[in-house]
DNA sequence: CTGTTAGCGCCTTCAC
DNA sequence: GTGAAGGCGCTAACAG
């Protein structure tokens, strides 16, 4: 036998110190690491044994300098604070990190000009390709056409249509909504709106509308927008219920909403799910979790939308072409409690 | 006047297109670049004018490849799932990135295997520090003592003394809750503690004890432990309030809990915060900010956590001895109406 | 099939 | 104060 684990040169272990063990030039030697065919399987054999015996790992450094791949691509989010972010980062870390591919994160804060110099360090690092993720569904200003790397943006798509862009289908999501709310028996369905600036508030408000008609079922009132909070949601399901004691079907633009509204039902004595069904969007456990009772919503499956995106980019850095205009990912509802009784 | 903008070599543009166009050679313009001593100043204004009307970025992965600094840490985050990592990230990517250095961000996902390879990769790819990111206080298994790079550990502390690990003072803003109810003339104060099983709830708890026995006082009863959710803030806060009426300050060992309690009190018609003040851990705003009324609380300054923990791999990547041991980042009292009458 | 030779872009001796 | 030459670790031409 020979010694299983040869005296380690100082510093990291090179090819050419897998070279030399294997016996074989340094050229023979990255062809063999690198799957090239032009080497004989046994020398390659003999290559792989030494570098498993070195455990020597390529310095990606150096490979970058050459101009092929770095394995980096560049995240660069609008602001982190956000959090759909979070989840979307997670899918993608996920997706890249399988594929031995590293994530450089930036964060411009929602600062357009910080955006600009993270985009230039980003590509000066050569990243492979790059993901943008944004915390709004209303499209953003794209990065522009001519970038020497492919680009995704996530959550919050591109205003150029020759971008990709991945986003997640709140329109659906509305529909789904009230396809369960009737599904279970609801006839008088009405919605309070999110903050009427946000795209996601009047997508969702859409196929609300959608649904319903198609179900042939009028709305139980106009949509009313606030805002994302508690406080709009008690406010909101206090007046539609007063000004329609016959709803029994309760579509809230956000589960901060539907929160709101279960207080106030709770205080008019309306039993849910029995009397009044309600169901939320985005699925934050937090909420959907700690309410009484438990939250009927819909999720964005942002984590899905972050890994997507990656698969995405990862088949674009093979050569496929990247393709264009916006997709989206079905949001999933995750029945609870607040629609249907106990089981 | 000479062309403002010079024709650009096709690709990036390199040290030697700045060399040329200044009349230099490259070395000198690589000097003069770096802010080297042995460049005439009028040479060195020539190369930065050069470089300026080129808009030459240095290549990151050329500098790395030398052996000095990449300009790049590593980002080790256990899980990113945890609501308490994305402000520290966010400390730490801004932090850095002022300082022109990118995160390189990996989820180990709560996996020892998988954190031990993310760890190689990083240092593979020639991270100038690395930051490894928990989401409890309890102390973590150390990466190892030989490091070829400094490391700091955040939120989650090593177990082991020699590395330095920076988390946030539990058992001082124990303590402070405490402080504020009895200087808002609470006398009979309870605690609701979260999951034992965690150091944050232990420590919490460590506090208030400490606070009410400095204060003289005896707790309203021992600490109940229980679990961070808001149905265990009902059920607890219902015993405890039944076993003592008396109770006018209660200390909840999450927001979460806080917010459970806040239910229980308004079942029982306690008015709050005239009968009963409440205070929660953690200033989670979207609990904090939308519960009736919104809810006093500690903010455990997590992004403060991360930006000084970037701050002090700043300053060992300067050259300062690193330091060990754990420091803590005091936690910062939110006065909100649960604990103090309107203002 | 294998080895030799040139770079990738930059920084750093070391002569001049 | 300046320039020429060598090398960081690896890959991609070319020769043998």
């Amino acid at each position: 036998m020979t010694s299983p684990t040869p005296r380690r040169p100082e510093g990291p272990v090179k090819l050419s110190d897998v070279a030399r063990l294997a016996g074989v030039s340094l050229a023979t030697a990255s062809k063999a690491m690198n799957g090239r065919a032009q080497v004989a399987e046994s020398t390659r054999a003999k290559v792989l044994d030494a570098a498993a015996r070195l455990s020597f790992t390529p310095n990606p450094i150096a490979r970058g300098l050459q101009g092929g791949r770095t394995g980096t691509v560049g995240l660069l989010t609008s602001d982190l604070e956000g959090r759909f972010v979070l989840p979307i980062l997670m899918g993608a870390e996920d997706a890249f990190g399988a594929g031995e591919v590293n994530v450089l994160l930036c964060d411009a804060r929602g600062d357009a000009v910080r955006e600009r110099h993270h985009l230039k360090t980003l590509l000066g690092r050569r990243v492979d390709a790059l993901m943008v993720v944004g915390r709004q569904t209303d499209p953003r200003p794209s990065l522009g056409r001519d970038l020497p790397v492919p680009v995704i943006y996530v959550y919050a798509p591109s205003a150029d249509p020759a971008d990709l862009s991945l986003t997640t289908d709140n329109v659906g999501a509305g529909r789904l909504a009230v396809e369960h709310l009737t599904a279970t028996g609801r006839r008088r369905v009405a919605h309070i709106g999110g903050d009427p600036s946000y795209a996601a508030a009047l997508d969702r408000s859409q196929g609300v509308a959608e649904a319903l008609r198609a179900a042939g079922l009028e709305p139980a009132a106009e949509t009313t927008f606030g805002e994302w909070s508690e406080s709009w949601g008690r406010d909101a399901a206090a007046m539609v219920l007063e000004a329609d004691p016959e709803i029994d079907g309760l579509v809230c633009g956000s589960d901060q909403i539907a929160r709101g509204a279960l207080d106030t039902a709770r205080d008019l004595g309306r039993r849910v799910p029995e009397d009044l069904a309600v169901i939320g969007f985005d699925n934050w456990e937090v909420l959907t979790l700690n309410s009484r009772p438990q939250l009927t919503s819909l999720d964005p499956k942002m984590q899905t939308l972050g890994r997507e995106a990656a698969r995405l980019l990862f088949a674009a850095l093979d050569g496929e072409p990247l393709g264009s205009g916006t997709r989206t990912v079905p949001a999933q509802l995750i029945v609870r409690a607040s629609t249907v009784p106990h089981r």
